[in-house]
RNA sequence: GUGGGUGUAGCUCAGUCGGUUAGAGCAUCAGGUUGUGGUUCUGAGGGUCGUGGGUUCGAUCCCCAUCACUCACCCCA
């Protein structure tokens, strides 16, 4: 027997029924906020991860589906969203128009990780990027846009926010934390190496050790310049003025390289170690580090797996018909009722003719609203039985006005 | 990549201190005097007890290996 390869998994009914609703759900919030859809190859080209994720992180150091195809071109399976959007702004010349774009995706993604609860290897997220705007109520709006989303799924979440400066403020913001980090002895191999690779990420070190020595380190939110201090209290205030609660974590930091300035994360406690259940936040320079002209950036991705059991669904009604033979002599004519039926229905039947009794029973377990039965009798008079589950109410109407 | 837990029927799980034909519930199918469901009754089908090796007169049970699933670390959505 052939099984599916580890940490993938297929998707059937009932949860293909939550997939769906959440991928609508979305999708109409998105529009509504002036997003439209966009669809981007799985398959692209590795440089662009390892430009845009960029090579210091996990994901593109030892987490990608990484071949060489029978052209020689070195490829990879996406491990997110983000670069093959950007990719396409640039690639259709976006940049250069100069106009504001906003896209959201749906899709696969794949990093060769260790699978656990909230984690797959080839995994799915809804995602949205905006391009072109560089005023702050953009990430604002995209913050309540995911709220929105959250709120129409009923999720519950908390969300926190940071801000991780621009190229005017970080630069030495970063020297300044590894002048610091150089006075601590004993940081962990891998703050070490971040050390060199990505300073910011030894502030998001797990490592109880680390996580001591680190206690009094420099913070990024201390030392902004004074555009990105200005933009975060105006987020902050958006956020205020529109309930939304948050907190401000000064060591939120994205795991991948090209965020700038506002940095978001929405968290669930419902889910396991896996918490993360949607994140984001502004990469204002990403558009020029992949060759276009710069633009200003901001976005962010939510995996549906995590949000697949902490989705609420409508409650389900009886839906449709269910039309079957009582004797063999009624087959022909259910089988053309059944397809005249479809047109305009949701219509299930049985081929074979059986028992009133085990057809209702048929009926009422595949949740239909009317239950339609012809036998001797109904042949005869040209007629169809019909009975409603739900209001139990049943009557015999003329085939042709069936 | 590292560590823990678990693999018995389609599903959820019992069980054998190692002993002959391995059980239950749910689900499926067939019936309950010849046309009335969701909460009835009866019966049936369905298992190389994850795989390979070892110990033993004998292993589903003990030991080793392996694979798979799962949770956690790490990382991230």
């Amino acid at each position: 027997m052939i099984n599916a390869l580890r940490g993938m998994k297929d998707t059937l009914s009932p949860q293909s029924e939550t997939y769906v609703y959440m991928i609508k759900t979305c999708s109409r919030i998105a529009e509504q906020y002036g997003f439209s859809f966009v669809e981007t190859p799985i398959l692209e080209e590795t440089a662009l991860f390892k430009r845009s994720v960029g090579e210091s992180s996990d994901i593109v150091g030892k987490e990608m589906y990484q071949f060489i195809d029978k052209g020689e071109n070195d490829v990879c399976l996406r491990p997110e969203g983000t670069a093959g959007v950007v990719r396409a702004f640039i690639q259709q010349k976006y940049d250069k128009a100069g106009e504001k774009k906003r896209f959201f995706y749906h899709g696969p993604m794949f990093r060769y990780e260790r699978p656990q609860k909230g984690r797959l290897r080839q995994f799915h997220q809804f995602g949205a990027e905006s391009f072109g705007e560089s005023d702050v109520r953009e990430d604002a709006t995209i913050i309540l846009m995911l709220k929105a989303m959250f709120e129409a799924l009923g999720i519950g979440f908390t969300l926190e926010i940071n801000s991780l400066g621009c190229p005017a403020c970080m630069p030495q913001y970063r020297t300044t934390l590894v002048k610091f980090l150089e006075t601590r002895e004993g940081l962990c191999e891998d703050c070490e190496r971040r050390k060199l690779t990505n300073p910011i990420r030894v502030l998001d070190c797990k490592n109880e050790h680390c996580k001591v020595l680190l206690a009094d380190a420099p913070l990024i939110i201390d030392h902004l310049c004074v555009t990105c201090k200005e933009d975060f209290t105006t987020l902050k205030h958006i956020l205020d003025q529109f309930d939304v609660a948050y907190v401000v974590n000064p060591k939120l930091v994205r795991g991948l390289d090209y965020y700038s300035k506002t940095a978001f994360e929405f968290v669930s406690n419902e889910i396991g170690a896996q918490s993360a259940i949607a994140g984001g936040g502004r990469y204002d320079r990403l558009v020029e580090f992949l060759d276009g002209k710069a633009t200003p950036a901001v976005g962010f991705a939510m995996g549906i797996e995590r949000l697949m059991e902490l989705v609420k669904m409508p409650e389900t009604r009886r839906e449709g018909y269910y039309i079957a033979a009582l004797c063999d002599e009624a087959k022909e004519i259910v089988f053309k009722l059944v397809d005249e039926k479809r047109k305009t229905e949701k219509v299930l039947t049985s081929y074979a003719s059986k028992s009133l009794q085990n057809h209702l029973k048929a009926a009422d377990k595949l949740y239909v609203k009317f239950c339609v039965c012809i036998g001797e009798d109904e042949l005869a008079k040209q007629s169809v039985w019909i009975k409603d589950l739900e209001s139990k109410e049943e009557k015999i109407i003329n085939m042709a006005h069936f």
